[in-house]
RNA sequence: GCGGGGGUGCCCGAGCCUGGCCAAAGGGGUCGGGCUUAGGACCCGAUGGCGUAGGCCUGCGUGGGUUCAAAUCCCACCCCCCGCACCA
């Protein structure tokens, strides 16, 4: 291990020395940009990120070896919320944060200084670069850079890139729902929550106003207004206070949390008063949608502090009213306690409105008798009844006859115009509330806000969806089964709030008091990348970040405006502007962007809507490449279940070489499925690697043998044919393919070779191999494949050497089906051995030559798309042969159908067989003997088909 | 609910698009053998059941179907994972 560990310091900092991955333009010579998103640099890398940057840096690899100058940048994502959250949680002395910084290893006194979240960004940028550099990734460091305001190159352009936007007309106000803190007096994302609060968000929701006959407005908040027509009562909880609120000029009654939340809501309130849950039982209000008059009753699963805290009671279509009816009818006595008369509650009935296909009675009765539900206290089989009984009737329903002009309406169809219709009248309006109750990582109870004037990136304008499904339709997409999730996305994606306050960002330019949100300034900066050279060092390019105007990104990037004019304005020098503008020139479009499956319907779909947007047709991104995500033993990394492993413990453990090995055998070809990362794999990489190089050492140069030998030509076309398939799967960003097929089957296949040639390799095969084997093994081992290519002594790196080219002329599908048949007869050879008692000697009886003819005839009617029952009759209409031959052989291919794929020539077959009679004599320890069927002794030579020798053991 | 990915032998995992070379690659584990003072590493063999000649039976989530032939194609169902936005 710590062998391996120094040869990978050795060649990271030869090739930091020799710059190789340093890429600067080279006109005429062909380029290729790769991308790996930037990541959010609020913890260590682990190997969920490792994983996806790992493919990127194959593809660059690879893509250098063929001769590409390859570019392949990086930077660091601060912009957003996480970080200023966990500053502030520090600063509030907050354990747990306190723990992972310790955990990620930051020296206890230096705990103080991540209060600021500035120091965070700056950590955290280093200690990435340290441990990608050390993870082997071969990236052009120049072009570093990192987001937000604390880098103001780059935060002047992303305001070029929304002043372009907002010329173009993309950006636009609009309001929005979020879930507030009313105590911060902030918006409340997930990392704001403790964590079993996470992915909350606000729901649409009606409230419907029953009105007392003094006036006082019930507002019921409900899901299902269509149900309206069923109301029996109304619910409160008797223990609650609620508070009198003139609420846009009417007086309601309502729990203060629902106060809160309608008034940021755009409606004015005002309070007035409080009142007990149990004064208002009893009351009577009028259902708005038949006017009917309906009592106010006690409900303890009525939750004050959720929507309104009043609640319409349908018992017919609700599990918890149905519930809460029963009990009350149970009790009388505690009507009585609040002066109701029970009588009233016992002539209650559930009033049916909807009907489900299937379904006589209630539904909702069936529900609650098939979970044995008894009482209202039983919340979480309540809650699934619920749920069975929305989704059932909101899809199937119908409505029925007392439901007036809705009858005979699917629910679907219902539900919008009873709202519509209430609204109108003034008794209806739509909120957004909480599902369940969300608190802020402060304690403070959050509700739902509707921002007013934020701003929007107009997704849905159709002339832009329609520029980025041509931008699509025009790139390579690995795989290419993802395109359309992509059409999808680009076809459902709404405008998009892309400002905030009061997080790390860039401001918006023309209205600074918004920043700019995270995903929002992430979507053409790959294209920075090419200048970044220039701009994150402007002191040495004498200018300074504020010299970066608008002027100056039109300029470099689309090519408007005369330098020197443009020079003189903006104070950049003009050899900078011409150096930058023939940097974008040379290295864009982006040729591929490798991202984790998680990306594809925000960041990537952006990226192409960004793209359209602002470049010309020419530099929109040519290709995408997307990959699942890593698991580790089976299992989603984390820390609770022990198997989260950070990128500097794996280096630390297995090296860069060997866990860049694991990674690519977890899983890394393109496609959404996860990948399942097993260290016991990286142990044995480790041990294999080491191998390698030992192997190298110890045969290169080595003199064999010189004489040619039929498994040479096996080899031979075997090798050729596993670079010429792992080219291609490398193409695809198939890296594990690639790699099985590239190392273990040709490890495989070598071994076989050696056992054929009786551990002699043809001396120029043996050196061929070493080679092949060594660049196969480069993009995915390169500080292991330098250590071989440097014991060869070669010149140079193995990570510029040239990929290997197959050559074709050797390439011999008819050889290496021959070859097959040996390894497959062998096979059959064992087998049959296992039931014959001592045997001394193996006849391999090779079929006759007109079952060849035969074969290849009905092979060729195969080919031509016959059934086989029909294509095998071509056996009939082969010259010479009789018919009970004929026929036997019509049965013997009809049984044994593969033989079909599997013959090679007979010459060929012959020969193989003949060359490895002796490996058979050692094998099975037996005499061998190889004869054709012609001249055949033994008594089963007629069941010898061509692909299929017949055996004998005598 | 809408959309996507998946369910393969003790474990991991290929195959599935383009049906037969599939009792199903390759690892791992286990068992046996070699090497070794021993262990490790390494090498060889075995690893669903039955079978004294290459065969038969069972088998790729479940149940049907198409076909001479299905892990692969079609239909229905069950289960797991993920996305559905203001969040990186």
């Amino acid at each position: 291990m710590e062998r391996l560990k120094a040869v990978e310091e050795k060649w990271q900092r030869r090739w930091r020395e020799a710059r190789i991955f340093e890429a600067d333009p080279e006109p005429g010579r062909p380029k290729f940009m790769v991308t790996f998103p930037f990541p959010y640099v609020n913890s260590l890398p682990h190997l969920g990120g490792a994983f996806t940057i790992l493919r990127v840096d194959l593809a660059a690899r690879f893509k250098r070896m063929q001769g590409y100058n390859v570019l392949f940048p990086q930077g660091w994502h601060a912009t957003g919320g996480p970080i200023v959250a966990s500053a502030l949680r520090l600063r509030q002395g907050d354990k747990k944060i306190v723990r992972i910084l310790l955990e990620q290893g930051v020296p206890r006194e230096e705990l103080d200084r991540f209060k600021d979240p500035e120091y965070w960004v700056r950590y955290f940028t280093r200690e990435w670069r340290r441990d990608l550099e050390r993870y082997g990734l071969s990236i052009d460091w120049r072009r570093e850079f990192h987001t937000t305001y604390l880098n103001p190159s780059f935060s002047r352009f992303v305001e070029w890139q929304y002043l372009k936007l907002r010329e173009k007309g993309l950006v636009g106000k609009g309001s929005h729902p979020v879930v507030w803190c009313p105590r911060e007096q902030k918006v409340v994302g997930d990392h704001d929550r403790p964590d079993e609060y996470a992915g909350i968000s606000p729901v649409e929701a009606y409230i419907i106003k029953f009105r007392s006959r003094d006036g006082l407005v019930f507002p019921a908040l409900t899901f299902r207004p269509e149900t309206v027509f069923g109301v029996t009562n109304l619910w409160v909880h008797p223990e609650a206070t609620y508070v009198i609120a003139e609420v846009d000029g009417e007086e309601w009654v309502l729990g203060e949390y629902g106060a809160r939340e309608i008034a940021d809501q755009g409606h004015r309130v005002v309070i007035k008063g409080r009142i007990k849950g149990s004064e208002l039982i009893g009351k009577m209000v009028e259902n708005p949608a038949n006017r009917m008059s309906v009592i106010v009753l006690p409900a303890s699963f009525v939750d004050p502090e959720l929507g309104t805290g009043v609640v319409m009671s349908v018992p017919a279509h609700a599990p918890f009213d149905y519930v809460a009816l029963m009990d009350l009818k149970r009790r009388p006595e505690e009507l009585a306690r609040y002066g109701v008369d029970p009588g009233i509650v016992e002539r209650l009935e559930p009033v049916k409105l909807i009907s489900v296909p299937g379904v006589e009675g209630l539904l909702v009765e069936e529900e609650v008798r098939k979970r044995g539900i008894s009482s209202q206290e039983q919340r979480e089989e309540l809650e699934a009844a619920t749920r069975e009984v929305y989704s059932k009737e909101f899809y199937e329903g119908v409505m029925l006859e007392v439901t007036g002009r809705f009858a005979g309406m699917p629910v679907k169809t219902a539900k919008e115009l009873v709202v519509e219709w209430l609204a109108e009248k003034g008794d209806a309006l739509k909120i957004y509330t909480l599902p369940r109750p969300v608190y802020c990582r402060c304690g403070a109870r959050t509700h739902v806000k509707i921002v007013r004037d934020q701003w929007f990136i107009l997704y849905s304008r159709r002339d832009w969806k329609e520029k980025a499904r041509k931008a699509l339709a025009g790139m390579h997409l690995y795989p290419e089964s993802v395109r359309k999730d992509f059409e999808r996305n680009i076809e459902e994606l709404r405008d998009w709030a892309f400002t905030h306050k009061g997080e790390l960002g860039t401001r918006l330019p023309w209205d600074p008091e918004w920043v700019i949100e995270s995903l929002s300034d992430s979507t053409i900066y790959m294209a920075y990348y090419t200048i970044a050279k220039y701009t994150e060092h402007s002191e040495d390019y004498g200018f300074k970040p504020e010299n970066l105007t608008p002027e100056v990104f039109d300029y470099v990037f689309l090519g408007e405006g005369d330098p020197e004019e443009v020079s003189r304005r903006s104070g950049v020098p003009r050899e900078v502007l011409e150096a930058m503008r023939r940097e974008f020139e040379y290295w864009y479009p982006l040729d591929l962007r490798i991202s984790g499956k998680d990306l594809i319907p925000n960041h990537l779909t952006f990226m192409i809507f960004h793209h359209v947007a602002i470049f010309p047709e020419e530099k929109w991104p040519r290709g995408i490449g997307v990959n699942g995500w890593i698991l580790v033993m089976g299992e989603k990394m984390s820390k609770s279940k022990g198997n989260f492993i950070t990128l500097r413990q794996a280096l630390e453990w297995w090296g860069a070489d060997a866990t860049r090995w694991a990674e690519v055998m977890a899983g890394a070809d393109a496609g959404l499925d996860d990948a399942n990362f097993e260290p016991s794999v990286a142990d044995s990489a480790v041990e294999l690697l080491l191998g390698w190089i030992d192997f190298v050492k110890s045969n290169w140069g080595r003199r064999a043998r010189d004489e040619e030998r039929w498994i040479d030509k096996w080899f031979e076309s075997r090798l050729n044919s596993t670079i010429k398939r792992v080219t291609q799967l490398m193409e695809e960003t198939n890296f594990k393919s690639a790699l099985v097929e590239g190392y273990y089957k040709l490890q495989e296949d070598w071994r076989w070779y050696l056992k054929r040639a009786g551990g002699e390799p043809r001396s120029d095969i043996l050196k061929r191999f070493i080679e092949v084997q060594t660049l196969l093994i480069a993009p995915f081992a390169p500080h292991t494949a330098e250590e071989a290519w440097e014991a060869m002594g070669k010149e140079g790196f193995a990570n510029t050497a040239s990929w290997p080219e197959p050559d074709e002329s050797k390439i011999d599908e008819a050889v290496e089906r021959a070859e097959q048949v040996v390894i497959d007869t062998l096979e059959d050879a064992r087998e049959i051995r296992k039931f014959v008692k001592e045997p001394k000697k193996l006849i391999v009886t090779v079929a006759a030559e007109w079952k060849y003819r035969a074969l290849e005839a009905v092979a060729r009617e195969r080919a031509s798309g016959k059934p086989l029952r029909e294509a095998a009759r071509a056996v009939f209409s082969v010259d010479g042969v009789d018919k009970k031959d004929a026929a036997s052989l019509f049965q013997a291919i009809m049984k044994n159908p593969e033989v079909l794929a599997r013959f090679a020539p007979r010459s060929l077959e012959f020969a193989a067989l003949k060359d490895a009679a002796s490996l058979y004599a050692k094998e099975l320890d037996v005499e061998v003997i190889v004869e054709p069927e012609e001249e055949g002794v033994s008594p089963r030579k007629a069941q010898a088909l061509p692909g299929k020798p017949a055996l004998y053991y005598e």
